[in-house]
DNA sequence: CCACTATACTTCAGCCATGAATGATACAGT
DNA sequence: ACTGTATCATTCATGGCTGAAGTATAGTGG
């Protein structure tokens, strides 16, 4: 088995339960924090890029943050094919909460790893190819 | 972000592109070796336990590899609620041909990640708690 | 023997992800 | 203005995963 695999899926699970536990997961929660960070709304296409995901991925996730409140769609004027992801105040609230989890378990992460290997990690990560 | 998952996630899709060359992927692939490994027929429950997941999963992972002729599902005259998985011909061969390509992803992220890295992230699997 | 409880699998609803196909709009280049 | 072509979002089919609910069978205590 590949050990950097079952490391993942164990970090995975705990973030994701402690996620859970205030209603988002790891895939809302980046959809939301990209959108905190762009600190205006997003035509869902560059969403779906930063989320490093398809398009029909954001869809669907948009579709459910909206249900839940927490985005909201609105028309873009400016070219009619396009749709933005905006936050609502309650999106903000939960990306908040949201994110303090998840910075939590970044940390639990770097008590387990020393830096060197996160280090050799990131750089695994940059490679993409 | 947690450059663990980030990395996991390259490695993963790697995988993932070369088993599905040959019609596999990840889990299918695990079901097929926990079955060569146990040199016979599982009940699905036990199966499940070996994937690590749950038993719905099992149920429908083994439909798709029925489907496709892997894994043939047959009765346990033993045990009258129990079902086993019993590979066939097929699914020997495929597994065979998957394990080859899993081992070099294997052998490559040998190359990408020194061994005190693996060793660490082993330990982190481990942990399971 | 009967009722309980536990176990085995399946089914269903839901989430996350992908890729192919569709429909609408934008934007050439002619 | 018209005809492609590219781009935007959505839908659908599929796969992998979970947890809750349902059905059948097994096993146990009375």
């Amino acid at each position: 088995m590949i050990p950097l695999l079952e490391a993942a899926r164990v970090v995975e699970e705990r973030l994701e339960r402690k996620l859970g536990a205030i209603g988002l997961s790891k895939a809302k929660l980046i959809c939301l924090t990209r959108l905190v960070e762009a600190k205006e709304s997003l035509p869902l296409s560059v969403l779906a890029e930063r989320c490093s995901c398809v398009r029909s991925n954001v869809t669907q996730l948009v579709d459910r943050l909206e249900d839940e409140g927490l985005v909201r769609r609105i028309n873009d004027p400016e070219d009619r094919r396009s749709v933005r992801a905006e936050l609502t105040k309650e999106g903000r609230d939960a990306q908040v909460k949201g994110d303090r989890l998840f910075r939590a378990e970044e940390a639990r992460v770097a008590t387990e790893l020393p830096v060197a290997v996160r280090a050799a990690l990131s750089a695994l990560a940059a490679s993409r190819e």
